[in-house]
DNA sequence: TTAGAACTGTGATTATTATCACGACTTACT
DNA sequence: AGTAAGTCGTGATAATAATCACAGTTCTAA
């Protein structure tokens, strides 16, 4: 698969020809992380917009005490990077290679010319980071108002939304993160999330073997939650 | 003070010559809400773009059992509406005017047309969401980590920013939200902020005397909250 | 200007969930 | 295969903040 079908399929590039896609992505340079490591600092300013080709990194922000706050778990055909791109602020959140990833880079200038060339990508990504804000009002509705097992359950479904298949309505996650990460998603402790996931399990809404998480009716489960 | 005035001092207008804004105005119908009216419900497809002249509103989200959480309150020159015209998705919030408030509006179809013919309205409004993708990210960080105190803080710096006149280094948030408004910020309870409030000002960092909270020395209440 | 409504302050009690502690289980590596 | 590091399950305890209850205050409108 070259860099122009990886382009295809990331949803603000979708709507352009063949050949403009080829253009965009002669100047796109891939480059690969490994497990663990720190793609974009805090605090640093970004120089670059990415498209995750393969693997999948997490989004976090860290309290002054080491704390972390999952914001997104971004796998392939997500994007990231053009926050500080567009709004010339430092960075607002770090990102870490979840498991070894590769991604497309462009660089600040290119990107931006990319906007000023192609409006439709411009429009695009407007819809894009409308669908963004609106998923985080949910997480901040769901953080203000839900107790602990629904915050579990909400997080549950994001995870199955962006790292699940589903087979005959049930849905599976591979390589389900850790309790402590999904902890950090959900704004709760580790603990909390190992008593939850039994309880769910124990209410056959859920399944888990291994690194595999299955969620039993997922469109009931999904109108439990939220 | 003329539509275009206000337009004037809208962001994302901001780089328009006059002449376009004298255009796009035309195309704009102002309207007037009285305190507590409805003006977008949730699950209503949105219809409009709406800028706000005078006044203030609210945003917020409603759960089943009638709880409310309040994303933004929004004053003069803000916008809002464009979130559902973009992703033609249902809204995600509903709008309530919070004291008398007039906007000018915009259709679906006059705004998109706005984006395709100004290029630059669509560059600008990237940069806007994305600013608002941050403040959320912050939210969300602060409804995960902090305490109750911290997150009232939080909130108190939120709405100085967004309906405070500084003076000499400090503060004054004229008309300040009931406390019922400021739990449903904060994702708190209405005792939970008389206690809090009560606190900050034993700690002289704040003092209140009837709809006016002062905040001394903003900068350094700035840096302890966040 | 006064009654009623809406908002605020505050104590007492309860519920939820974080934290601590620690053994059991997995995984990865040599 | 053996060992160390990392992860998970679970009881006990503590802390935080929600809820309840109600009196006091401020606002609003007839």
């Amino acid at each position: 698969m070259d860099k122009v079908d990886h382009l295809r399929n990331v949803p603000i590039f979708s709507d352009l020809s063949d050949s403009d896609l080829t253009k965009i992505s002669s100047k796109m340079v891939p480059r690969e992380y490994d497990k663990g490591q720190m793609i974009l600092l805090e605090e640093s300013h970004g120089e670059s917009f990415f498209i995750i080709t393969s693997g999948a990194v997490k989004v976090t922000r860290l309290s002054d005490d080491g704390r972390e706050v999952i914001l997104a778990i971004l796998g392939e055909s997500d994007f990231f990077g053009e926050m500080s791109l567009l709004d010339g602020a430092g960075r607002s959140a770090n990102i870490v290679a979840n498991e070894t990833a590769v991604m497309l880079t462009l660089s600040r200038r290119d990107f931006l010319e990319c906007l000023e060339s192609y409006p439709k990508i411009a429009i695009a990504l407007l819809e894009e980071l409308a669908i963004r804000l609106r998923k985080s009002d949910q997480q901040i509705e769901s953080l203000s108002l839900s107790d602990s097992e629904q915050r579990i359950g909400i997080t549950l479904i994001r995870l199955a939304e962006e790292l699940g298949t589903i087979k005959q309505g049930n849905v599976f996650i591979k390589n389900l993160p850790y309790q402590q990460d999904i902890a950090n998603m959900a704004g709760t402790s580790r603990e909390t999330v190992s008593r939850t996931l039994k309880l769910l399990e124990d209410k056959s809404l859920i399944m888990k073997e291994n690194r595999v998480l299955t969620i039993f009716n997922f469109d009931s489960f999904r109108t439990a939650f939220s």
